[in-house]
RNA sequence: GGUGGAGUGGCCGAGAGGCGAGGCAACGGCCUGCAAAGCCGUGUACACGGGUUCAAAUCCCGUCUCCACCUCCA
């Protein structure tokens, strides 16, 4: 069984062919850095990483690109009103989005270009297709280049729509275009704007447009043709389908599968900025959700699906992730971590039928039962294979909980030492009430702890405690 | 108006012609001094109306509702 993906293109269900045998190239849209990112920004990047991990599992070796636009008509509009430079916004934004990938357990891309790197290679795709009558110069002395819809038969073709259907264009005022459908590869510098936004160009000073900067950088990091090219539901049209026209008619192949995920709405509407309704990982946090759980809260959906986020959802995905943690610590503390196993079958096949990960954690759970009875009845052999499959599993999906990127702050590794001391004095108290059959006494502690934020299980194997839940 | 998608048990959420995905919640039981955790068991759901078929949540026709995109958007 091989690994099959839907392909927005075909609308359809293919059989993935590397281009290469043994590698894929990835291009994933990332962000505009005009904001910090939102959980439904968070979701693409941990939809990919899941693809990544699979496609790496599956044997290849990845190339992943991850863009970031850092130059944009908003950015810049924030710049001016708060007075500050464009590229100090853009990046405050970056780091905000690394850090929140991170902690989120988010695979490090091979790289992640950013589009004021890479103004000459923008500027080659622009020369070539005005040469071949693809592009041209605004009339009006804008300073702009358009790219020629007309020109391009094809356009329309991965979004389905006909030019001819297609509403009339927003970007009214700008008459330099030969037609409304017509968008910018270029735009010349304004006066409105701030100074330090502009670069030269043989067509006048002025900053890329937005759909040519993927361009750019897909045929930079990963060539004239490349496998999967990657992003959000909502970048079909325009976005995708410009980055086709202008990159064929450039000659240049482009991707050979377009995979696109569904995106996180709230309360039946999307989730934005102009709402007002965006959620971010702090917030997430302020539920006493970790980060870990957002994650699996993702996983347990099909990537295409479209999330409604509830608050409620969200906790009953807490809630499951907690069950598997706790197999896998208990396992763990009697067993040791021990090796990653390998997938079973059904996983699999789950995985490579496009990513079916609701499927995939279905299997997970099957496996459950099996590993917590053979822990109480001291089955060690099989506790150890079936966390060495759990973990196997969750190590795809990302969730782990062994997995030192889960890891708190260095310090949380000694503290726990000196804690499991002092927890071990106050149940040695206990277990004396116990035998004496003190229940009183012995509930004291167990309540006085549970106070603390410690909770108390008796197992076959004796007492253990774990932090509980935080309010 | 155009394009694409969705309506599944109390909730979340897969599946896509015939063996009741899975999770959460609920209920019963086991285990426990009591708990917690865990285990065992209990649910015949697929928007509505027709049709095709031996068989439909899955196919066809119609209806209703919702979402996304057609403008910057993960």
């Amino acid at each position: 069984m091989t690994l099959r993906l839907y392909d927005t293109a075909t609308r359809s269900v293919r059989d993935f062919v590397p281009r290469e045998a043994g590698r894929v190239g990835v291009y994933l849209c990332g962000l505009t850095l005009q904001a910090p990112p939102h959980i439904g920004h968070l979701r693409s990047g941990v939809n990919y990483d899941v693809l990544r991990r699979w496609l790496i599992a599956s044997g290849f070796e990845v190339t992943f690109i991850r863009n970031l636009t850092d130059i944009d008509d908003k950015i810049l509009v924030k710049a001016v009103e708060q007075d500050r430079p464009f590229w100090s916004i853009a990046y405050t934004n970056e780091q905000i989005l690394v850090a929140s990938y991170r902690a989120l357990n988010v695979l490090p891309p091979t790289y992640e270009p950013r589009a004021t790197g890479h103004i000459p290679e923008m500027h080659q795709l622009i020369a070539r297709l005005i040469e071949t009558g693809h592009a041209y110069p605004a009339t009006d002395g804008s300073g702009d280049v358009y790219f020629d819809v007309a020109s391009w038969p094809a356009y329309g073709s991965l979004s389905g729509q006909s030019p001819e259907d297609m509403q009339s264009a927003g970007e009214a005022p700008e008459r330099g275009k030969r037609d409304p459908r017509d968008f910018a590869l270029w735009k010349g510098a304004k006066p409105d704007e701030p100074a330090d936004a502009y670069w030269p160009s043989p067509w006048g000073r002025g900053r890329p447009g937005w759909h040519i900067e993927c361009s750019a950088m897909c045929w930079r990091y990963l060539g004239a043709e490349f496998d999967i090219h990657g992003g959000g539901l909502d970048l079909i049209f325009p976005h995708h389908e410009n980055e086709i026209a202008q990159s064929q008619a450039a000659d240049l192949p482009f991707a050979r599968y377009w995979v696109h995920h569904g995106l996180l709405g709230i309360g039946g509407t999307k989730m934005g900025k102009s709402l007002g309704n965006t959620l971010d990982l702090d917030y997430v946090a302020s539920l006493g959700v970790r980060p870990v759980e957002l994650r699996y809260y993702y996983a347990a959906a099909h990537y295409r699906s479209r999330i409604d986020y509830s608050e409620d959802a969200l906790r009953v995905a807490a809630v499951a992730y907690r069950r598997i943690e706790g197999f896998v610590q208990r396992a763990a503390e009697r067993v040791g971590a021990g090796q990653l196993g390998e997938l079973p079958a059904g996983f699999v096949a789950a995985m490579d039928d496009d990513l079916n990960t609701s499927a995939a954690l279905a299997v997970l759970h099957d496996l459950l039962p099996g590993g917590n009875n053979a822990l109480t009845t001291g089955d060690d052999v099989t506790v150890r294979t079936v966390l060495a499959a759990v973990r196997a599993m969750l190590d795809i999906l990302g969730v782990d909980p062994l997995d030192p990127a889960w890891a708190g702050g260095g310090r949380a590794g000694d503290l726990r030492g000196v804690v499991d001391s002092l927890i071990a004095l106050a149940l040695e108290q206990r277990a004396q009430a116990r035998s004496r059959k003190d229940w009183a006494a012995a509930d004291a502690v167990r309540d006085q702890l549970k106070q603390a934020g410690v909770v108390v299980e008796d197992t076959p194997q004796g007492p253990r405690w774990t932090i509980g839940e935080q309010d």
